[in-house]
DNA sequence: CAGAATCCTTTACGATACTG
DNA sequence: CAGTATCGTAAAGGATTCTG
């Protein structure tokens, strides 16, 4: 496979845009052990505000990769879980964050050398 | 570009940070191959300003995934070149790519279904 | 509690022209 | 040819408030 085939394939650049945000990758990444409720996900999470946090999911779910599912109660109750496609994604994430794992210090030193 | 203590481990944090935008793993990718000049990576790509370009590679560089070699010539080259930390992430992008070459039909489909 | 509605700031990206 | 300088637009993200 050549790079230039790679690149043509729109779903390589359909893969490089499904990553290429802040808090999609972060999102699949706190679903990955079950279902979760809005509240619980920004508690793991820090820093995401409620409206970026219903717009991550919101293209999640459009995307096929993350379900929705609201519960008539009071007070209301909703959660999120990945579906079927989603947790294929998990492997490929995971890919990253042992990459992370492994390399991440190296980053932070090339970032810090190239500071001063 | 944060990388706090938001997420539990914020490596992983790291990780997806230098995916979090459009070219980085696309000139990551396009790199795979060896050494290229900065004109062959625009043809290569495809719709990127050389503005962008060099933004996009200084990133690189100041993460310290790829290596800016310039030569005193007239007229002048330069070249860039993963270097060896980069390389290492070339594994988890291409669980992506798989991952898309597998599932990225799916994903529109989905894409598809929820448009109607 | 979920999340919609506002308002605001930042930045990513693109187009173009220009310099060494 | 490499790269910078400007200008402009669009989108992302954050803070806050309000409602069912």
């Amino acid at each position: 496979m050549t790079t230039d085939a790679y690149l043509a394939d729109c779903r390589a650049r359909l893969a490089f845009d499904l990553l290429s945000n802040t808090w999609n990758a972060v999102l699949l990444w706190v679903l990955r052990d079950g279902p979760a409720r809005p509240g619980e996900l920004r508690e793991r999470i820090g820093g995401i505000s409620p409206k970026v946090l219903t717009e991550t999911l919101r293209r999640l779910e459009f995307n096929g990769l993350v379900e929705r599912h609201a519960f008539a109660e009071a007070p209301p109750r909703v959660e999120y879980e990945l579906t079927a496609l989603g947790r294929t994604l998990l492997g490929p994430i995971d890919a990253f964050g042992a990459w992370a794992f492994e390399h991440g210090d190296e980053v932070m030193a090339a970032q810090d050398r190239n500071s001063r």
